[in-house]
RNA sequence: UCCUCGAUAGCUCAAUUGGUAGAGCGAGCGGCUGUUAACCGCUAGGUCGUAGGUUCGAAUCCUACUCGGGGAGCCA
């Protein structure tokens, strides 16, 4: 397709004759004016078809294309106020069908998420999740970018792997030539042994989970990132989650401007992703759970999405009787929909609601020595302004590699990092257990089987040093940046419990 | 595994609370010179998730199951 011109590139084409090879986005035929949306991968562009003895042969054409039929259209771009996006294709001079499509399913109007995810291969050609793939893509590009430019290696760690990881709960098993063996969870372990080769590394890749997860922050195949040095402390670490995370978002914000916007996400709050990050030690986060600020917090929440309902009410009582005494259709249509919204917002604050007197309860009574829980999470991201760096949990609840703090032997030198607004856990990482004795006593105390372990004890018995990292979840972070309410739209193909297809 | 809500036309939803199953979109046909989820008219489209039960009568009530949404636990 040598003649093939872009969408993108229309505006430096503007008064002389393109062709433009896409799908129909969209189709208005009017009696003399047909309008047709073409989406060619790069963007989108109206072209307009007015009726007269040139165009007579292909308007009929033209008037065929229904909703996703592939075509190509030869015109010329112009400056038109009325066009969205401002530039129009017109005086066609050529159009021809390439590819038909007929009741192609996903229509213009609303659609239930599970007919959505039934259709997911064609569900990604519509505008919002055509966007948050793209911003997906450079994330992921920015990932790479920056550890390639702060000079760690890209180690490649093993999808098969034995029962190791961070609990054997959550595997895949998989038969392998008759020996039982899993889908990674965790690339962390090998990453550590390549730490010790080329002392700045990390991995990105696939990793599975088997948890029986109905929620909208999981999925069983996600993406995560999982860096790892030698000879540092947990500062650097943390240091280094700023620095990674921040340029993330400088990323989007310099590259995917169009796309944030477009999906509605608030720049403003992006633009705050500022470092440094609040550091807050588990200790103090379970003070704060137990403070007047959480009960605070939360009661105001009551109040406030109790007055909420109360204005939906109203407003869905005025539309029932707007939709009684319109006159025309569509203004009942219109009511219709309204309060159909309407009530799904009440619903969703209903059940708010329902669970702010579980998550106060849980909040009071939190006992140090248990891990955050969800709630527990969102309160603490919510009373802090920027993503928090939760700090110094107790050994119990975390992993037996996690590096046991020296100076309180209750808790391990690990954090995660909680974004605001509720969207969660981000980020988990430590200070790996250096001390052979150490480790080998705490892989015992977690009932592990050490025979599977002395590989990744002869790194603490040949040459061992502080070496620590993170793993940061590319859906979540995703999700996160993009202000979606699911991570099911974060990835092309989500894997989730009882989701297989496409 | 547990709690909770749901399943009605291809899609999104109604059905005055047990009394003849309805609308919009989409599809088909016709009309319209500037549409932005276009608009106007007409047409076709249903075993009310499955299996039982209660009842003169069930989309509506009861039981079980299947599938789906949200949440808990666990986690990125």
């Amino acid at each position: 397709m040598k003649d093939r011109i872009y969408v993108t590139d229309l505006k430096n084409h503007v008064g002389s004759s393109v062709t433009l090879y896409g799908w129909v986005a969209k189709a208005r035929p009017t009696g003399k004016v047909a309008f047709i949306t073409i989406r060619d991968g790069s963007g989108t562009c109206q072209c307009v078809l007015e009726k007269n003895e040139t165009t007579e042969s292909f308007f009929d054409v033209a008037k065929k294309l229904s909703q996703e039929s592939s075509f190509t259209i030869t015109g010329t771009p112009c400056l038109e106020e009325r066009a969205p996006g401002g530039v129009e294709v017109r005086d066609i001079t050529a159009c021809n069908i390439i590819g038909e499509s007929a009741d192609y399913p996903i229509t213009p109007k609303a659609h239930g998420v599970d007919f959505l995810m039934k259709q997911r291969h064609l569900w990604f050609r519509s505008q919002r999740q055509w966007h948050i793939l793209r911003i997906r893509a450079t994330i992921v590009d920015a990932i790479r970018q920056f550890f390639n430019g702060e000079g760690f290696k890209l180690i490649d760690t093993p999808i098969f792997a034995p029962a190791i990881g961070e609990g054997a709960s959550t595997l895949f098993e998989v038969d392998y030539f008759d020996e039982q063996v899993f889908l990674a969870q965790t690339g962390q372990l090998y990453v550590e042994a390549a730490c010790m080769a080329h002392d700045k590394v990390y991995c990105f890749g696939p990793t599975f989970r088997a948890e029986k997860s109905k929620t909208r922050r999981h999925l069983t195949e996600f993406w995560m990132v999982e860096p790892e040095m030698a000879f540092c402390e947990m500062d650097e670490v943390l240091e280094l989650a700023e620095n990674f995370v921040c340029s993330v978002v400088q990323r989007i914000l310099k590259d995917n401007r169009d796309d944030i916007e477009a999906i509605g996400r608030d720049i403003a709050s992006l633009e705050a992703i500022q470092k440094p990050f609040h550091r807050l030690r588990y200790a103090d986060a379970v003070e704060m759970l137990h403070g007047p600020k959480a009960k605070e917090l939360l009661e105001n929440d009551l109040t406030e999405k109790t007055a909420e309902i109360e204005g939906l009410n109203n407003k869905i009582t005025e539309l029932e009787e707007s939709g009684k005494t319109a006159k025309k259709q569509w203004q009942k249509e219109k009511a219709a929909q309204d309060i159909q919204t309407a009530r799904e917002e009440r619903t969703e604050l209903e059940e708010q609601i329902a669970n702010i007197p579980t998550h106060m309860k849980l909040a009071a009574e939190f006992q140090f020595g248990s891990d955050l829980g969800g709630s527990d999470e969102t309160i603490i991201s919510r009373l802090h302004d920027r993503p928090v760096f939760v700090t110094h949990y107790p050994r119990e609840v975390k992993a037996f590699y996690m590096r046991v703090d020296r100076d309180d032997d209750r808790v391990v030198e690990n954090f995660d990092l909680i974004a605001p607004q509720g969207y969660g856990e981000v980020i988990g990482g430590s200070m790996r257990e250096e001390n052979h004795d150490i480790l080998l006593e705490r892989i015992k105390a977690h009932s592990l089987p050490v025979e599977n372990f002395e590989w990744y004890l002869d790194l603490r018995r040949y040459g061992s040093v502080p070496h620590g990292g993170f793993g940061l979840g590319v859906e979540r972070t995703v999700a996160w940046l993009c202000g979606l309410k699911h991570i099911r739209e974060t990835i092309p193909y989500p894997r989730m419990l009882g989701k297989i297809y496409p």
